[in-house]
Parts: structure tokens; sequence; C-alpha cells
DNA sequence: TGTACATCAGTGAACGCGCGTTCACTGATGTAC
DNA sequence: TGTACATCAGTGAACGCGCGTTCACTGATGTAC
């Protein structure tokens, strides 16, 4: 939930801490645009004329945001992963069992900020694009890092697409259908990389 | 580029189905929100005065544009895969080379309009999200009536998901990282459903 | 074929609202002595 | 330990702009006779 900061925060980070962190479910929840920074500001407990002690401009916030989102999502998947693992399988099958899960598909503001932004991300500014662009390349990593080593970055960013484009389109479809796809997309990489090796 | 219309076309019919055609690409382009009703009116060649002679509401237009970008998308790339068939290969074969091509990646106001869109989805006012569903049911069925008869649609819809996804990605890099994406996930589903049945 | 009138399609100004941004001010916290 | 002062962090009003929506009006098109 609350970032990790050092004993010595200030006052003034840990008001920081809170915006970027509203903030960060806020672009998931709603899209880039979809909320304004009062009421941001109000949900971290300020008032909006604060702002700009903190943040260069709402681009600035953005670009912190996607960043924590993105951190929380590498930290939490793998703490999901590790604990799934305790109960067998491989970390591939635990990773697509835990991310194509019905949780994350009805979970937004909690979730995967690429699923949760990525038709969007092209659409924003230099320095919000290069977030994105970063938040991808993370996850493409932790996607290889999850799949047998030597595994091609390639693969890995194949398998990426895959559960993202699947979550988006559960998310649109929704109910028995969004499960349907979630339930087969998990299938469908398993076969490709299955728990034990082919020969 | 235009709709076809009957014959006795009225000119207000006419402007009506500028206005789609305009607002169908501007979506693609912008997003949803990225652009104002002033500009669409007049790049339709109109002043945005006249708008509401035409649509009960900005989103009754949004409505009308997403189901336009859909049947664009549907017949053009029934065309090319008519044309590219010609050459050889299995239909599928040429749905994923149209749809995962750099061409695609590069022009998204005449693209996809569920990648353009898809995070943005779930966003949307009942009946908006609703004609999303529409169009993300008919991609399903079209690519499913790309592969082998018999294909089950949940496993049409896991490639509709990779192709989705995969385009999303690849516009988000950008550059040599996006079309390596493009050039992969095209092996890949080529692998999963190979011109020669495995046995 | 021409005239008078009704309807159609579009114009352009105006309204109201939300939102990013700015700024003068205030109360709280910390420091010097 | 207490007092005086400086700095910090946040407040709340105001500004400007864009955008969806409304509306009185106009010029063009079509129809009746």
């Amino acid at each position: 939930m609350m970032t990790i900061m050092s004993l010595s925060a200030t006052r003034k980070e840990l008001s920081h801490a809170r915006i970027v962190d509203v903030a960060s479910k806020a672009i998931r929840r709603a899209g880039y645009r979809g909320v304004g920074l009062a009421d941001i500001m109000q949900e971290a407990g300020l008032t909006h004329g604060g702002f700009y002690a903190h943040f260069e401009s709402r681009e600035a916030l953005l670009v912190e945001a996607m960043a924590k989102a993105g951190h929380d999502n590498i930290s939490s998947l793998t703490e999901v992963v590790e604990r799934r693992l305790r109960k067998g399988g491989t970390r591939f099958q635990a990773l697509v069992e835990t991310y194509l899960h019905e949780a994350h598909m009805a979970r937004t503001e909690d979730g995967c900020v690429v699923a949760a932004l990525s038709s969007e991300m092209t659409r924003q500014e230099d320095r919000v694009r290069q977030e994105a662009q970063r938040r991808v390349t993370a996850m493409v990593a932790m996607v290889q890092a999850a799949l047998p080593d030597g595994t091609d970055e390639r693969e890995a960013a194949v398998v990426t697409a895959t559960m993202v484009g699947a979550l988006q389109l559960a998310r649109t479809l929704g109910g028995q259908a969004g499960q349907a796809i979630l339930a087969h997309t998990r299938q469908a990489l398993l076969e490709r990389h299955p728990p034990t090796p082919r020969r």
C-alpha cells in the first residue's frame, strides 16, 4: 500500500507518497485523464492548492504514478507467485494463474498498469510515454524471469502480449464470457510452456 | 472511406456519414475523449452548432463511430486477406500477416478499433460499452472464420487477445522493439495453427 | 415556367461547468539563544 | 525551559481555457399552384 520510506521521512515526503499512491490507483481505474487533480488530492487528504509544491505538473505526477503502479505490480505478483509455488508447479504456471485470475479481472485499480492503460500509452506526451515503455519492458522482463532459463526475450514479449490482451478482452466482455477467455488463455499458455519439457 | 449509401441519400444523410467517418478515425487516433466535437465537425466540413441535429449526444456519436470503425476493419481486412490468399498460404496465415504488419502498427486511425481503444472500453457508459462488446465479439468471430472449420470460439478468442495485445505493446515500444514483437507473435501464432495440420 | 411559401440543414454566438494552474496567505513545525 | 523568529507544508479563492450543449436565426432546397 505505502511506499517503503526511510525512517526519517518528512511530513512532506509522506504526503508526496500518498498522492502518488492515490494517483497510481486512479489512473488504472479511470485512465490517464479520468480523475482530476482536485479529487486525487482530496483522496490523499489534502486540498488541490498544494499540488504544485509536490509536482512540476500533472504530467510529472503521471510519470511517478505509473512507476509506482508498475513496481507495486511486480512486487505483489512476485509475492503471490512465491506463495503459490510452495503448493507445487512451475514459476510460469504460478504467474499465469495469478495474472489471468478472476480477481485480477475484477480489480483494475490494483492490477497491471500495462493492461489498464495500454491503448492510451501511445497518445501521451514524451515523458509519460517513456515511462510507459519502461513499464512494458519491466513487465516483459518479469515474464521472462518466470520462464525457463535461456528463454528468448521475444518469446517473453509474446507471452506478455497474450496475457495483457486476454485480460483486456475479458474485462471488456465481463461475466462468463470474460472468465472463459481467461481460462482458455491460461490453458493455451501452459500448453506452450508446459511444466514438464516436451522431451 | 465513405459508407455505402442508397442512391437517394439526402444531403443530411451524407453529412451524417461524414461526421461518423471522421469520428471513427478520431477516436482511434486520439481515444474516446481525445478529440472535441468542434474539431470533428470542422473536419467533416461543418460547424459545431449543427451537431445535435444529427446525434442525441456525444455518446451516441461514439457508438456509431465504433460500429463504423469495426465494420471498416472487417471489410478491409477481409479484402486484404483475399488478395493475399491468391499468393498462396492459408486464410489464417494471411490474417495474421496482415494484422500484425508494420503498416497496421503505424496507422492507428485506420486500424483495429479494439486495439486502439481496448483499455478504455471498460470505462465507458453503458451504450458505448455495449457497442465495444459487440466489436470484440465481431472480431473474435472474424478470427474464428479464418481458422480451420470447427475451431472452438474460445480458441479464436485467445488468438484475438494475442494479436490485440501484441499490436498494442508494439505500438507502445515502437521502432525495432515493436517490430520484433510483431514478427515473433506472427511466428508464434503460425506455430500454434500451422498451415499443414500436425498429423 | 415562374412565384410564394414551407421545410430542411447548417450557422455562430452564448452558457455553464470542470479542470489545470497560480498565488497570497496561514497555521504548524523546527531552530537559535 | 521558555521565548522569538524563520521556514515549511498546506489552504482556499481566483483565473483562463476548452468543451459539451443550447438556441435564435439564416440561407438553401424543395413543393404547391
